[in-house]
DNA sequence: GTAGCATATTAGAGTTGCTCTAAGTCAAGA
DNA sequence: TCTTGACTTAGAGCAACTCTAATATGCTAC
């Protein structure tokens, strides 16, 4: 199957504009029809939710262009060279993972706290100064 | 206590650009001295934190300007909009989770299925098109 | 005293990653 | 033919930093 902008921008969730964005930094391979315009298959999927993630990890798109490039290369060490990239960023992840659930913790002491509040049980000890609980991070 | 920049930057782990940054955005309350130096105190950290949790929410330096005035507000509904502007935040967080949890589960795979290509199990399927496995969001 | 260094200040330029606008091309339908 | 709706490009705008340059102030060493 083939897909044209709108299409894909559908399928992935990025914008058309964050489409064109991303073909002509050239961080994916992206065909033309006889018109010049830009023509996607099933395979492009996969690109743009591979970049998806590695944009989550906070890889750069100066970064992702690397690693793909790596992925289209034929040289000998490549496929090393793309495993250790990999293995790095799955240790981002895993510190986002963290991270995350640090923030829900936060964010539900903080929410319990103003409850309380609102329910009378506790003092409004924050007007001037709040987030007082401690930190997410 | 009181603090400067730098002291500052180190306890919060934002540079001391970021922390100018948001002073001259009134993003929290931030003393001066008699020569003109900005002064920070405990209380400064927990805004600092609090701040940094709610950017990880996503929330925008405009968003997170509106919230502090409704900190530092004495009008009367002031704490029931800081509880519903958090309330909402915490669903935002708990959606960052779910996120960072289906990334690690991704980068996991990633990572196995490298493995197994330069451990000789698998043929190397990905050299033109990687991203083959399915995604993180 | 003054030289050097570390701190601070400001205004403003530069960077990243979008996001949007303007101006134009092309094909189908009323 | 006109409108609609898709596409194209170049380039402007924006958020949130990030950095640079020019300047000021206070401390220590010689």
């Amino acid at each position: 199957m083939k897909y044209n902008v709108k299409q894909m921008a559908q399928m992935t969730g990025l914008s058309e504009h964050t489409i064109r964005f991303y073909t002509d930094k050239e961080l994916l391979p992206c065909q033309r029809d006889e018109k010049g315009r830009r023509v996607f298959d099933d395979e492009s999927i996969n690109w743009f939710r591979g970049i998806q993630c590695l944009r989550s990890c906070g890889v750069s798109l100066e970064g992702i262009k690397v690693y793909s490039n790596l992925c289209m290369s034929d040289e000998d060490d490549a496929m090393v060279k793309r495993y250790e990239f990999m293995a790095a960023q799955r240790q981002v992840a895993y510190e986002r993972l963290k991270e995350a659930q640090a923030l829900v913790e936060y964010m539900d002491k903080k929410v319990a706290h103003y409850e309380d509040i609102l329910a009378g049980k506790l003092e409004d000890d924050t007007r001037m100064a709040d987030f007082k609980s401690e930190c997410c991070k």
